[in-house]
DNA sequence: AAATAAGTCTATCTTTTTTATAGAGTTTAT
DNA sequence: ATAAACTCTATAAAAAAGATAGACTTATTT
């Protein structure tokens, strides 16, 4: 299961992306709009700004705006940045692998094939949906 | 991620299934063999012989075995028990469904559909693939 | 220049979940 | 009778998740 925090960063990204044209975004609205805790979706868009994934603006007139077009924002991405791993277990993580202590060897492993299995059918999908995919009201860019 | 109480489960299922031939399995052997505590282990075998997956043997001489073949027992009953929902959103889960307190609506929730598909495609996997198929040394039930 | 709106940053705190441990109790083979 | 083994309940330590607080900085507007 998702963190709330990554729940949170998918509506947060959603509404940024639904309204670009508005120009920067208040935190508050989105977190009025979303239902969100406003200081915790603060922390969100913190890290997301850290990542490269948005930008911001301070002062009157500030707010929070996307840095590249929703569909070059992959969902894979968001998870990895704010959950870690997308894969089941430690040993089949690509970006977070840790060796497994339960077995004497990963190679002949039945449970690490089949995990393997399960990573990539989900990998599949979050690599190459993107933000623009789970918009409601469809953007151009 | 999986829990390490499901990571645990898994590989003393498997120890399990390896040496069904030898009559009833003692904790302490599961626990040595895997590299789990034993007392952590003692809870896990407890509630899957709770959830009828196994089936133990008091006293000396006593222990665990499987209540079922190693074939009927699929891997996302384990997941579900547990850990619980397998799905990546609270609001796409089929075994533990929660209302998404972000979304206005749901059925036009783009999350939502995306989400539902990895989740499809991971049970695909987990409700197809069983016990069996994780064997190193293959058995015959 | 002052006032105000808005994001930034760091720290802290609470709650929940996960992971692990302890120990007394019960059952059964020998 | 004894020892081996699972049962059960409680508790506790550690980690993660979720949330909050407040002082600080930046930028716009008047």
């Amino acid at each position: 299961m998702l963190s709330k925090k990554t729940q949170y960063a998918f509506h947060a990204l959603i509404h940024l992306a639904e309204n670009q044209d508005k120009g920067p975004i208040l935190i508050s609205e989105i977190a009025q709009e979303k239902n969100i805790s406003i200081k915790f979706l603060e922390n969100i868009l913190l890290e997301l700004k850290n990542a490269g994934i948005l930008g911001s603006k301070k002062g009157k007139g500030g707010g929070y705006y996307l840095m590249k077009p929703p569909k070059e924002i992959a969902l894979a991405k968001i998870i990895r940045l704010l959950d870690g791993a997308i894969a089941l277990l430690p040993c089949v993580s690509l970006n977070y692998y840790e060796r497994c202590d339960n077995c004497k060897d990963e190679a002949v492993c039945g449970l690490n094939e089949v995990m393997s299995k399960v990573r990539d059918a989900s990998l599949k999908i979050l690599e190459n949906k993107t933000l623009k995919d789970i918009l409601t009201k469809q953007v151009t860019i």
